[in-house]
DNA sequence: ATGTTTTCCTAACGAGCGTTAGTTAGATCT
DNA sequence: AGATCTAACTAACGCTCGTTAGGAAAACAT
């Protein structure tokens, strides 16, 4: 039974793997350092987790649960498709800064899952890849965007946000929302001075 | 002495560790594998290179040079902000499109460098990052682009750039070249029906 | 043809890897 | 109290890693 503090071992475990793999990547953190940290020995470890692998996979799935949940959750929303893609792309930022740890090992250490594994990551990303080029064709169609190859347009919108894990620090200027404005605006209007 | 066939075993050697190093990650590749590759044995590698390390670090120098290079080259232009920052966008395109393989490991694997040798790198990448925000401030002071927030502009176009190791595939839909001027557009005249 | 240099091989080094087996100390349950 | 369960330890397994030493063979130079 766990009581007052918060965490059990096996968090503890997980919470250190997601720092470590996010700061050295997952072939170069050993078992033993992971253990180290949480002030056990190494073969201890598989008492609360079954292998390194399904550590990583556990990580990697968390992000991409986040991200499905947060797409899903503005999809059903009853709003315009300006309001959508605003809406996801804050959302899609405060995943990132809310752990970006969990973010740089999702985006950065999932081509090292055993392809079961990481072909299930891959069908999350599609359907959320899908999300954001269904939200920019009905803007098209509807006339809140300008018509443009949407494919396109969909992966300028996916490298803003996720380009963010290689560069993004919590402690930094700006607030995950009010990057989420800007680059939204920064979408909309555009470098030229006639949109203004 | 090398005649007629174009490449040294050293070149050879250097060609499949990007095509390794791209596919499987610095760490997940191992020297007998590279050799395999090259139909010799591991321990004869060290006949060409010093090091898997230097290996690692030649081609992500390359990588940065290439880019540098572009930079200054536009740098230098007697052009319009506009102009320079189109060309800058389609130089760093077909950087990465000419060589997926060298992209890939310049983007994901400079982790693993040593410190002194990852170091170099990030000043490498920050004297580059410095010419775009020159581009962009040139254009937001004379005009030719709308003013804002111009660090912000510059990772939003960075974030347009880089991300296209990830999903980039020469054998796909579109060149680097017409990618680059669709790109330019969007970040020019954005989503914004108005803006046409 | 002889000497020299380059390229490659075999074998092995020492180290570290993920993981497992067997066991023990302590907490929990009855 | 005794029985059960859990979390930890120690030790080791089998393997692979990057790298090196020493020598053979091939290519080249004179």
């Amino acid at each position: 039974m766990i009581h007052e503090h918060a965490l059990t071992r096996k968090d503890q475990i997980y919470h250190v793997a997601e720092r470590l793999f996010s700061e050295r990547g997952y072939h170069a953190t050993t078992m033993r350092e992971i253990a180290r940290e949480v002030d056990i020995e190494g073969g201890s470890l598989y008492s609360h987790i079954s292998s390194k692998q399904d550590l990583l996979y556990a990580i990697v799935l968390r992000g991409s649960e986040r991200f499905l949940h947060a797409a899903r959750t503005v999809m059903a929303m009853n709003i315009s498709a300006r309001e959508q893609l605003q809406e996801l792309m804050h959302r899609h930022l405060a995943i990132i800064a809310e752990s970006i740890d969990g973010a740089v090992v999702h985006f950065h250490e999932w081509r090292h899952l055993d392809p079961a594994k990481r072909k299930k990551i891959e069908q999350h990303r599609d359907e959320y890849e899908g999300y954001i080029r269904q939200i920019i064709r009905r803007g098209m169609d509807n006339g809140e965007f300008a018509p443009q190859d949407e494919r396109l347009v969909g992966i300028h919108i996916l490298s803003l946000l996720n380009w963010a894990y290689q560069w993004y620090k919590p402690e930094g200027r700006l607030s995950a929302d009010a990057l989420a404005q800007q680059f939204y605006e920064q979408i909309m209007s555009g470098l030229d001075p006639r949109n203004m």
